[in-house]
DNA sequence: TATTGCCTCGTTTTT
DNA sequence: CGAGGCAATA
């Protein structure tokens, strides 16, 4: 190791013992169990300061990669904090953030250029769409959003067009397939990359071109990873690739073979995670990679941090026995010395309003103890879910936010002024000519869009060349004058490109060429003026962006719009989960409080169903969702309630729902007396301080035989609606039974017999999908005939 | 080409 | 219950 002065060692202090093992790692591989709340950041912090003060690395030669923003951001700070001292130079940044940046100064080798548009989820899924319609689709059966997300899975396991075609099984995964290879085309033809590209093109340029590789390897002396249990199949063979000597893993279970000629990698890998908290799987993400570190490294240093500085023990009891109820996972036991601390509550609740209302009169009694309302959020399996909680705190005129949500640079208006500079940029951009082309209206309807699209596609023609030309792209004498009229537009435009300086005069211009800015303040629609202001923001957003920026045109050739484009694309408002403001209940889904922490902590639908949620029981993914529910257990610090209530109206009337299976997981012994018997049938109510509203308490049962909506009625049918077959209160299906051996439609894995049924189990077989377990409550089926 | 109304369908989503 | 998609209309 190399020598560590007095200067060094202070980076020392105050850390435990494991905490200090991994600061002062001699190299290799080295992963990092850290369990929630045991100083994860701190480790990585101090690491990084540690390499650069021992002299074992330059602030270049650091790799520190992240999964948000925001955690980038701070860990840079610290570590600028921890050093005293600037800490440029170093590579502190997002898995797709980095990749941009060796894709913008290798984008040529791959056949794009410079000037590559990203695309977001929706830009993605517009293209997409219009892939489905080339090849003759049912968009029924086939849309953009499940194709992606099927897409989205095979880039994030590498998997080429031709690897998916390969393991293609049924007509389905060929029509995606066919939709892949159609989609990839495209976004090539457009110089573009959806998020999944950023990573994969990069693995891609590594493995292809080895002088890239080696430059890469041999500038990143030391790479450490964040979060790295949701790191996905592309992100694990990047980390091979820059890190290892012999980099024959590829994360997909196949082996590609050693890299011919490789010079030895230098193994300074670091990993930090927490596999209990592993809850993005939905996403590609594996948690694998984080359960087999030690076969994939076998020399691997493991260093667990087990001690936990941020709740009580009872929370942390809570917490432990609840994971252990997962299978498969790395044995941990988090432990305080902060004492017991207040048990830990369950309720039950008749109806969701009344649960919301026990929540709000909870937190005014917390806040009546001094607890800040800052220092107190809500936390929900599903968005659907604020309402009720919203709609309470609002009567009881306390102050909130809700985290998620529509994103500033999501807002349609937003999105149109954006496109109209990304396409001036990236001219090959047709998802952002299509977005824009007639927004403001213009009189270029559809019709005359697909014509300019088709024309350009035929021709290998830009859209700007295509709108050049209309009378060759087969338009009428009026949209011909239509498009000529935007083209002149468009002219103004982009002389505003190559003269303006900033790119908020760029902005600002293009809202005033396109008639987008006058078209909003003639408006009269109320909604309107949000949308102006929405804009005028944008435009400071990027007077602030040019301050910084300072507008140099880079080695590499990228300019301050090129920087722009990439941040709006990679940097979707990150200061939304900042530390809450005093004086106001912080509102989200468990997945956005992944990495945060409140003194007191409300988890509310907690029923079978909602949390874990209907489909994560359907597909077998349990023990993802126990994760979520520990992670959303171990964010409080001191006082934790969990909810459920017996009738919830999800859509449609109310219905009767059952405890999570989650509460009867949490060890009795850190509850409360109420809590033992919440979570029966018999459920007594907790008091609420106010009194329920009127009309608060939903009608038990409906009107027999009333229709839902139009159509044919589905009692008609012979079975109730939404949840068939919903017990009325004991658990047990009731209604009209559907008998073993019945034909029967479910909408997601089509047609089938029913086997047998286990209680409130229904065992289907199902013609193409084999046999499934269905939760009698949540299992729409149709009787075929 | 733009608007209206009907129908369908329902997770989570760091980038 | 509501948002978004699509087909029928003005």
């Amino acid at each position: 190791m190399a020598p560590v002065d007095a200067y060094a060692e202070e980076l020392l202090e105050g850390l435990n013992e494991p905490q200090r093992q991994a600061v002062v790692h001699g190299g290799g591989p080295l992963l990092v169990l850290a369990g929630a709340g045991s100083g994860k950041t701190r480790v990585l912090t101090h690491r990084v300061a540690w390499l650069v003060r021992t002299g074992q690395a330059g602030l270049g030669e650091i790799l520190a990669v992240t999964f948000t923003n925001k955690a980038a951001a701070e860990l840079r700070d610290r570590v600028a904090g921890l050093l005293g001292r600037s800490v440029r130079g170093l590579w502190v940044s997002t898995f797709h953030s980095a990749c941009v940046r060796i894709l913008r100064v290798e984008a040529e080798r791959l056949g794009y250029s410079r000037q590559f548009t990203i695309y977001d989820a929706d830009d993605a899924r517009r293209l997409l769409k219009r892939c489905l319609g080339d090849i003759d689709a049912d968009t029924k059966r086939y849309t953009p959003n499940a194709v992606h997300n099927r897409i989205s899975d095979h880039k994030n396991r590498l998997r080429s067009v031709d690897d998916a075609a390969r393991l293609a099984h049924g007509p389905y995964d060929q029509t995606v397939v066919a939709a892949y290879r159609a989609y990839q085309d495209a976004l090539v033809r457009n110089n573009a990359m959806d998020f999944d590209d950023l990573l994969g093109r990069v693995v891609d340029l590594l493995e292809r071109f080895p002088e890239v590789r080696r430059r890469y390897r041999s500038t990143f002396r030391h790479v450490l990873v964040d979060e790295y249990q949701d790191t996905n199949p592309a992100q694990y063979r990047l980390l091979q690739l820059l890190c290892m000597d012999d980099p024959t893993h590829d994360g997909t279970g196949d082996d590609v073979g050693p890299l011919a000629g490789e010079e030895p990698g230098h193994r300074n890998l670091m990993v930090v995670g927490d596999d209990a908290q592993s809850i993005y799987g939905f996403r590609s993400a594996d948690i694998r990679n984080i359960l087999d570190f030690e076969d994939d490294f076998p020399d691997a240093e493991v260093i667990r941090l087990e001690q936990n500085y941020r709740s009580t023990q009872n929370i942390l009891t809570a917490a432990n026995g609840l994971i252990a109820h997962n299978v498969e996972q790395r044995p941990k036991t988090l432990w305080s010395d902060a004492g017991a601390g207040d048990e830990v509550r369950i309720r039950a609740l008749p109806d969701d309003h009344t649960e919301a209302r026990w929540v709000v009169s909870e937190i005014e009694r917390l806040a009546g103890g001094g607890v800040p309302l800052g220092e107190i959020a809500v936390l929900y399996r599903t968005n659907a879910l604020s309402r009720a909680i919203e709609t309470a705190l609002t009567q009881a005129e306390l102050d909130y936010r809700v985290i998620g949500g529509v994103r500033f640079f999501d807002r349609a208006e937003v999105k149109d002024a954006m496109a109209y500079v990304q396409w001036l940029h990236n001219p090959a951009d047709t998802v952002a000519f299509a977005r824009i082309v007639n927004r403001p209206r213009r009189g270029i309807g559809d019709t005359t869009v697909g014509r300019l699209l088709a024309h350009a596609d035929a021709t290998g023609a830009t859209p700007l060349e295509a709108i050049a030309d209309p009378a060759a792209a087969g338009l009428r004498t009026a949209a011909i004058r239509a498009v000529g009229g935007f083209a002149e537009q468009v002219a103004a435009m982009r002389e505003s490109l190559d003269t303006d300086p900033t790119v908020a005069d760029l902005l600002s211009d293009v809202l005033r060429h396109s008639g987008y800015r006058d078209e909003l303040q003639a408006s009269v629609d109320p909604q309107d003026e949000g949308r102006l202001e929405n804009l005028e923001q944008l435009v400071a957003y990027a007077e602030e962006f040019d301050d910084e920026d300072g507008g140099d045109v880079d080695a590499d050739g990228t300019g301050p719009l090129d920087r722009f484009l990439q941040q709006v694309a990679l940097v979707s408002d990150s200061d939304r989960r900042s530390d809450a403001p005093d004086g106001q209940v912080t509102l989200m889904t468990l997945h956005n409080a992944k990495g945060l922490e409140y003194d007191a902590v409300f988890l509310v639908g907690c029923e079978d169903g909602v949390f874990p949620h209907s489909r994560a029981i359907d597909a077998g993914e349990l023990d993802e969702e126990r994760r979520l529910a520990y992670v959303g257990v171990t964010r409080a610090r001191r006082h934790l309630a969990l909810t459920w209530s017996r009738r919830r109206a999800l859509y449609g009337p109310p219905q009767p729902q059952m405890p999570s299976r989650f509460l009867r997981e949490l060890p009795a012994d850190v509850l409360d007396d109420l809590s033992s018997e919440a979570t029966s049938a018999h459920a007594p109510i907790p008091t609420l301080r106010e009194r329920p509203g009127p009309g608060s308490v939903g009608r038990i049962g409906r009107p027999a035989g009333r229709a839902d909506r139009g159509g044919r009625s589905i009692s008609a049918l012979g079975l109730r609606r939404g949840s068939d077959l919903a017990g009325a209160g004991g658990g047990t299906p009731t209604g009209p039974d559907i008998a073993p051996g019945a034909r029967v439609r479910h909408r997601k894995f089509g047609e089938g017999v029913l086997v047998r049924r286990e209680d409130d189990v229904l065992v289907l077989r199902f013609d193409d999908h084999g046999e499934r377990r269905l939760i009698a409550g949540f299992a729409r089926l149709e009787p075929v005939d």
